[in-house]
DNA sequence: CGACCCTTTGATTCTGGTCAAGAATCGTGG
DNA sequence: CCACGATTCTTGACCAGAATCAAAGGGTCG
């Protein structure tokens, strides 16, 4: 895992990086349906990638595919801000991401807001919503963006008919599953600096595993976002991320400080890991 | 290192005497399977119960039926401190508890351990392996109790043949993830008192939708346990704790501080939602 | 250009973590 | 049945990290 520094993709094929804008028109050539789903396009990415995030990669390009063929769903743009989802709403659709990114949201009884959960390309939306017939958060996209859309009808029907579709169906919600838990972990055990740092980290995991730019990344959300997702305030998520930066963990881009590069990704994951970083809530 | 925690004897043929060695001998006429599988015991609760618990409740005792039905899994009986299935193991057997309670145990790379989730009867065992072919967590059983045990396999073939089954299983994933959210919900929103009390209410919610005394508590964890699990240190919550009962939101029993009396969930409930309690990581 | 939002940074407060001591409980072995 | 040691739990004193309050700088958009 270590050694995760240099696949850099060549800049050529890169695109430029959208301004995080509010509710401006994007361009969507970056984060366009055809262009990111297209063969050639992963091929070009793929030799930068590290093993396994290929694999994943890969795994992830012949899930969408069998979804594609097997239930031959319709698909929507969305700009940032678009609700795709309330919570509340009676559940019928989930929603498989071809592009863009988005946060749930999740409230309680009384008012407090949590995001709950961010979601890229290659993700599911809306399972959380199978159980009681509701969805149980806000799906908001942070961008411009892509989505298949799956009536849960059709996706049960083809399950019941086709194991690979099943077996795609249940992986992903495992995935869920396995991530939730691991934000979870995150903000159970790690100080609030290491907490902003593997934050970034994984996103450049995540990026990656997407054949994306890993080391230049474009948070896509205000820094109130970030501290709620990551249970501080946004004061404090500031702080750290200033914090990295004197201590050369991190370097704010040009283009303004929601866009961040890692200029040696081992290096902060090292410092998540060895940090001066334990919450200490032991067990046993 | 009380729990040397081994697995149980697997072998097929014979299930072991309950024979609890250098845990106190367990009353097992409420959590073993067949008294607490029984209509009748359910139907001797259910009038005390709230419509919607009630409504849970027999949705699981449905479910239960549809797996024993469909499925014909064997089951088995694991005492405090056994363990179900380590992390990193192959992953190729879900888990039903009919009866006692389980606490699922994330490991990080460097040494974190993180209590992730809390399992009574009615819930699954193992579905965050099924993505990657291997178990994300352990299982560790906090009682005596019973699980069925259930091929992923036969699950997975039963689930393409009946669709209520498969739409059982889609459900328990379901709801795991939205519990999992609403743990970080919890954890990133809550002051450590409030977190505490919510987990006492969530417990008697729990226990109330499985047709079992809601106000009496028998927590079958340490503090550091409990601590881990809200993300907080021991001391917190024993702190915590004895505020609560300073305060009449909460008794200890006389059998042990682990036997919690909530004479009031609706007062705690309150308590959690108007509370002194805001943690302020306010969204926007 | 000005209004508004986002972000940073400082000063201060306070919750919760750390360290430590003592009490209660459990399990074991006599 | 009791005594002893080992855990587990509670409580206090102290301190650190993060929240709160406040103000100023930067970007973006109308």
């Amino acid at each position: 895992m270590s050694s995760a520094a240099n696949f850099l993709p060549t800049s050529a094929s890169v695109k430029p990086p959208i301004l995080p804008s509010r509710h401006t028109v994007h361009d969507l050539s970056i984060d366009h349906f055809d262009s990111e789903m297209s063969a050639d396009h992963s091929d070009s990415h793929a030799p930068y990638l590290h093993l396994q995030a290929r694999q994943a990669h890969q795994r992830m390009l012949e899930a969408m595919q069998v979804i594609r063929d097997l239930v031959k769903p319709t698909a929507k743009v969305v700009r940032a801000g678009d609700v795709l989802y309330r919570a509340g709403q009676p559940f019928d659709t989930v929603f498989l991401i071809n592009a863009g990114a988005f946060k749930l949201v999740s409230r309680s009884l009384d008012g407090r807001e949590q995001i709950v959960s961010l979601k890229f390309r290659g993700d599911w939306l809306g399972f959380s919503g199978i159980a009681n017939g509701r969805h149980a958060c806000d799906a908001v996209a942070m961008d411009t963006g892509n989505v298949s859309i799956i009536p849960y009808d059709a996706l049960a029907e083809g399950c019941s008919r086709h194991t690979p579709l099943m077996s795609v169906v249940h992986s992903a919600m495992s995935t869920e599953i396995s991530r939730e838990r691991e934000s979870l972990m995150s903000v159970c055990t790690l100080a609030s600096q290491a907490r902003v740092a593997e934050f970034l980290c994984a996103w450049a995991r995540s990026m990656a595993q997407r054949g994306l730019r890993a080391d230049e990344l474009t948070l896509r959300m205000t820094r109130a976002d970030l501290g709620n997702y990551l249970g501080m305030t946004l004061e404090t998520v500031s702080r750290c991320l200033s914090r990295l930066a004197r201590e050369q963990l991190i370097r704010f881009g040009e283009r303004g400080r929601r866009q961040i590069t890692i200029p040696d990704l081992a290096r902060l994951e090292n410092y998540v890991i060895s940090g001066t970083a334990g919450k200490s809530t032991h067990l046993q």
